[in-house]
DNA sequence: GTCGACTTTATGTCTGCACATAATAATCCA
DNA sequence: TGGATTATTATGTGCAGACATAAAGTCGAC
């Protein structure tokens, strides 16, 4: 066996997926156990934990105590996905970012969002709208309804100046969230807000989020036509 | 200050949490120095450091050297997507799971194939078309790609039997891939393969895969209207 | 004053050791 | 034989100490 010597724990992560991708290690293979593959590699124990950890974080490898760690049989099913900041996507696309409040009122919110906020039927929530410009044009088009049982302060928020995003994340912490993606056609409303033909597929991102177990916020995010959100692996 | 005995970086993580979520630490601000927390939390700083590094992979923390850790001022950029193996999917969904062949041949690509390859424009790749099927109706058509020049085998494999993913992903190990996400119209072509009414909106996912410089497919998953891929924070 | 070289500092990582924990394997007893 | 108890084992996590490294700050030469 080749002696492999090596200096840090991302090379030993880098010569793991080596051996993953080469089929040394094929997907289902038990691999040696921390302490064999440290006496191999000329390390502590402690490195190669976090090597294996780190993989196991990205899918790659499946571990269970006393059960030993094995490649996982389907690699690559986690992704980290960097959900975009609007503004920043759009100003590192070169384009001027503008943003545009359409309308911030108190109404009775609809019984699908009642039920996403957790308030009781019928309750009144805090709408806004909004759209998010490229360099003059319509990039995206925001739905939000925020809890003003949670929030109330929004109300007395200049949503003209700051985005509704931007006001929460700096006045409304949250603990965890929900995020969607899904395809949607645009309707003559949101056609009209985005300035394309009604029909046009549109990429929606829709959020949640909480705050313990009160309900924040719920946002959909509508992308005019052709948008792609990419990321790599 | 109170003193806060904490037990494990789980718990660290959770109170640096907290101090973030309730602006005791808002959005820009430095905090103190890992041996200071060490201090604090009465814990060695190699705890201090895990948790704080856990935070920063999260996107909470933004971490330099020297300059020190702040709070990222856009938190929650990050999320881990798990991208659902279809199969699974769909059996966890409680549906039967079906995979249907279509057509897999020798085919001259079109050039934005060829260029997503990096084979000369005009060169045959090997196109196979196939549909996952849920309870019996369609879920996700699949359109793929493949390099022959990389993948030579992929042509005598049987793929009526088992899908050109968990083929390649048993024979063709790939190092790093590209995905997308995005909105389509549904097509004739489209519509017919998902029994849907033509001008569906299809969320579509779209992957790229190389081993090192070289490309081994490209393929584009359409699903069925409606769709939504969903994760949490 | 400006540009480079040096110092300082906070994080990054490694080591060796210890103990905790989960899950399997082995054993024991009824 | 079968079910519960105990041992074994691989990973999970903690600690203290050391050195590495990047980057900000400082200082000196010109």
């Amino acid at each position: 066996m080749t002696k492999t010597p090596a200096k840090s724990w991302q090379a030993i992560q880098a010569e793991v997926t080596r051996r993953i991708n080469t089929r040394i290690w094929p997907p289902g293979e038990m691999l040696p156990n921390e302490i064999d593959l440290a006496v191999e590699f000329g390390c502590a124990r402690t490195t190669v934990n976090r090597a294996l950890q780190a993989l196991a974080d990205k899918g790659v490898l499946e571990r269970r105590r006393k059960a030993g760690t094995r490649v996982a049989l389907n690699p690559v099913r986690k992704v980290v996905l960097s959900i975009p900041i609007i503004r920043e996507e759009i100003e590192q696309s070169g384009a001027g970012y503008g943003y545009q409040l359409i309308n911030a009122q108190k109404l009775p919110a609809p019984p699908a969002i009642c039920d996403a906020l957790q308030t009781p039927a019928g309750t009144k929530a805090y709408s806004v709208k909004a759209l998010h410009l490229a360099g003059g044009k319509p990039f995206v088009f925001e739905e939000r309804w925020v809890n003003i049982l949670s929030v109330p302060t929004i109300q007395t928020a200049d949503l003209a100046k700051m985005s509704a995003n931007e006001w929460l994340v700096q006045n409304a912490p949250f603990s965890r969230g929900t995020l969607s993606f899904s395809a949607i056609i645009a309707d003559e409303a949101l056609a009209k807000h985005l300035t394309c033909p009604v029909g046009s597929a549109l990429f929606c991102l829709e959020r949640g989020t909480w705050n313990g177990e009160q309900s924040i916020t719920r946002a959909r995010l509508y992308y005019g036509p052709g948008y792609k959100m990419e990321t790599s692996i």
